[in-house]
DNA sequence: GGTTGATATCAACGAGTATCGATGTAATGC
DNA sequence: GCATTACATCGATACTCGTTGATATCAACC
């Protein structure tokens, strides 16, 4: 058993698959240093303003991400615990030394 | 700039699509718990044994398992170190407090 | 009010990929 | 040798998803 309640596996899954795609990765690692609006993320990535703009979306619905309009301009920033889960799970899977082999050869 | 050197984002966003499917995942899961072969990963899962032993070769071929045959049998398990690059993102990742705004609004 | 610039949404296309049935291979047991 | 079992590979299919151009929205500025 885990520690704690590890979120079913689909849903640990849907976290994972939001730092599988090498953008939303980059957005992401760049949101660590600053926040940033996503004419800035366009620079940064060189992706297209819509590119950038359906993976922002992705990020929002999945609260990793907060946007704050500001005029024109959005600043977005990590949500703080966003990865609070993923950081567990792979704690617990970083931390394997040797498994042991508990069962039978197959029963099947 | 992060305590290490960090994979190319690309390579760093394929580790993570490895966790990005439900049952890769719960593949890797059960393997942190105990050493199993491909019989039980079909038990286990559900999931045809075709489509299991597919997504062991991604993961063997990404080097985050290791199977050893032994009769009929190959029993797979995690390697030590093969999460270690994802840890170190998240756990930067992880760390945010609350990022500066660095920038002025875009030069456009 | 009209224009410009930042951003979001939508529809369509294309590439990647998960699943699955059929098949091949190799080891065990009779 | 022959049947059985565990496992891998292959080809086909279906579906997800990233990218993109067109378009809409909304604020700032003249």
């Amino acid at each position: 058993m885990p520690s704690a309640v590890r979120p079913p596996t689909a849903e640990l899954a849907a976290q994972f698959a939001l730092l599988s795609d090498p953008l939303r990765l980059q957005i992401v690692l760049a949101l660590t240093e600053e926040q940033l609006c996503t004419c800035h993320l366009v620079d940064l990535t060189g992706a297209k303003q819509t590119t950038v703009s359906h993976h922002l979306r992705q990020l929002r619905d999945a609260g990793v991400v907060a946007g704050e309009a500001e005029g024109r301009f959005t600043w977005y920033r990590l949500t703080s615990d966003a990865f609070a889960a993923m950081l567990e799970a792979l704690t617990g899977i970083g931390s394997v030394e040797d498994a042991p082999r508990l069962r039978p050869t197959c029963v099947g």
